[in-house]
RNA sequence: GGUGACGUGACCGAGUGGCUAGGUAGAGGUCUGCAAAACCUCCUACAGCGGUUCGAAUCCGCUCGUCACCUCCA
């Protein structure tokens, strides 16, 4: 398989074109959520983005293993190391069993997910069941000189690790002398940590917590970086292809992380590429739980958002992430969901329209490289060099409005259609559809309910019927009559769908056909 | 303070040395019983100032402005 498709790497900060360490093999790691909250738009952005993404490398043939975890356990509130575990606070503020909260907002997060058209990872493990892989990990990490333990809890060593020449900051751009220096709680008396740059491996747990398991240091569990790698490693390798995440995470999660994975299978960088989405900003500033200027995906779906003036639907929203660079960051406006509204459904309608296309047969030949069908393989062929360049779904959508409208143009004069060649037709036609459903994952969502559809094709039936009545008592019985034929034309067409209509006293109502 | 990113037309948002981005909105037209959709045409911008270059939105410098990371965060 001849390679097309570049990546930017934050390792390198620079594009490349991907090799897969093990081809037609392509493991892919992207940090899930926390489950102690709902998510917001925010932390959909990277989901679809790695969906896009795994449906690309699909396409392009590779056999993808994509992982994406989720956190129920162990990220810390507050200031430094203390405080209690996110998942343990809310649990006891609603009186629920941590494992319940936790259960709770996967359901939610894996639900909005699947609205959003993102398929399911390959595997979704849960930190909470990688306690041991955790304790290996520990103990490796321990045993290779980079960890140490006080009182219970155990710590990365930051500057041995550095000291051995393993690049503490590589990834993030950092340099520990810097960190040092820009750090603030290096004061602290009773910090068990011999360097404020450690970081935690395991905690013990205080008796307010309520999340905890067995290690051979204590009672406690484990930190909060700790997950990825480990989970990662299980799954996908010591090393494996991509690992992705929000552009928040490079420092200091996946820092540590590379620090972690190095300091039990070095020389490693956990992946060879490190791809970060950018964030979504809300008036131009970042959308996050601790600025508190966040949209839940369910506001979003619902419109209950004072930003929002209405609800967007799933694909809607989808389109509007797809329509910026993910490495760019996007503003979130509801003038913004309203256009892309629009635009995703254009992009539908070009879907239905291709029905009537595909099923133009003739062909009077004007050969391949005609002029018509170059602007018609021109797009085609430019929106799968977007894709190759760094995931650009900007420009490959620019690319499909492009040959849309075209194929718009076409359908009001299908001769001019016909008249060209046919594998070039049915070619574009296709190509279509693979980017809109298969690649960017766009689905033709239904705009509205069978049953308001019914009850619209009742109310026309109640209208004739009282046309009709009218007319008779008129006397006028040929008019009376031709209502009577459309009344039973609705009535056929209905009973061909296995809905019979039913005139009551009350008035008029259906049931389903028993027949 | 350290590090990094960005500033594109009414709005969103690609591009990164010469070639129309695209969507939405707006104006005009074609089509049309009315309308919608669709198509055609128009509105054609790159924060400011300097520099490099035959040529810069694109490279360099300065100024102004915005944002992010350095602390939980996608």
């Amino acid at each position: 398989m001849q390679p097309t498709l570049s990546l930017y790497n934050t390792l390198t900060r620079r594009k490349a074109l991907f090799q897969p360490l093990h081809a037609p093999f392509v493991g892919v790691y992207l940090c899930g959520p926390t489950v102690y909250s709902e998510a917001h738009v925010g932390n959909a952005r990277g989901p679809v983005v790695f969906d896009v993404l795994t449906r690309y490398l699909r396409y392009l043939g590779y056999t993808v293993r994509y992982v994406r975890n989720i956190t129920d356990v162990g990220h810390l509130e507050g200031d430094a190391d203390e405080g209690e575990d996110k998942i343990s606070k809310r649990a006891r503020a609603q009186q629920l069993e941590p494992m319940q909260v936790a259960e709770q907002y996967t359901n939610l997060y894996q639900d909005h997910m699947e609205a959003l058209g993102c398929l399911p990872p390959d595997i979704t493990p849960r930190a909470s069941g990688h306690i041991t892989e955790q304790i290996e990990m520990i103990r490796q990490i321990i045993d290779n000189g980079f960890g140490y333990e006080v009182n219970g809890s155990v710590y990365f060593d930051v500057p041995a690790y550095n000291a051995a020449g393993r690049g503490y900051g590589k990834l993030s751009n950092r340099v520990v002398e810097e960190l040092l220096a820009g750090s603030r709680d290096n004061l602290t008396g009773q910090d068990e940590k011999r360097s404020p740059l450690d970081f935690a491996l395991w905690k013990r747990a205080d008796e307010r917590h309520l999340m905890h398991w067995p290690s051979p240091w204590s009672e406690g569990f484990p930190g909060w970086h700790l997950e990825c790698s480990a989970m990662s490693r299980k799954y996908l390798g010591a090393e494996f292809d991509i690992h992705g995440g929000g552009l928040d995470l490079m420092f200091p999660h996946h820092e540590c992380e590379i620090a972690q994975s190095q300091a039990c299978n070095h020389p490693t960088n956990e992946a060879q590429v490190w791809m970060h989405n950018n964030m979504i900003t809300v008036n131009g500033q970042k959308m996050s739980k601790s600025l508190g200027n966040f949209i839940t995906i369910s506001q979003l779906f619902n419109g209950t958002n004072d930003t929002l003036t209405q609800a967007y639907s799933p694909m809607t929203v989808r389109f509007f992430l797809l329509q910026a660079h993910y490495r760019s960051t996007v503003d979130i406006t509801d003038e913004g969901l309203q256009a892309a509204r629009k635009g995703y459904r254009k992009l539908m309608n070009g879907l239905r329209l291709l029905e009537k296309l595909d099923a133009i047969e003739g062909e009077i030949a004007v050969g391949s490289d005609s002029a018509a069908s170059k602007n018609l393989t021109n797009p085609v062929e430019a929106a799968y060099a977007a894709l190759d360049n760094d995931l650009n779904t900007a420009k490959a959508i620019a690319a499909l409005f492009d040959l849309l409208r075209q194929l718009n143009g076409y359908a009001a004069k299908p001769e001019l259609f016909e008249a060209l060649d046919k594998s070039v037709r049915r070619a574009v036609t296709a190509a279509y559809r693979t980017l809109v459903q298969d690649v960017l994952g766009l689905r033709d969502e239904p705009r509205a309910s069978a049953e308001d559809l019914l009850g619209l094709t009742l109310d026309f039936y109640k209208t004739a019927k009282q046309s009709a009545a009218k007319a008779r008592e008129e006397g006028n019985a040929e008019e009376a009559n031709k209502y009577y034929s459309e009344i039973d034309r609705i009535r056929v067409a209905l009973k061909e769908q296995g809905i019979v209509v039913k005139d009551t006293k009350t008035g008029v109502d259906w049931a389903y056909s028993e027949e």
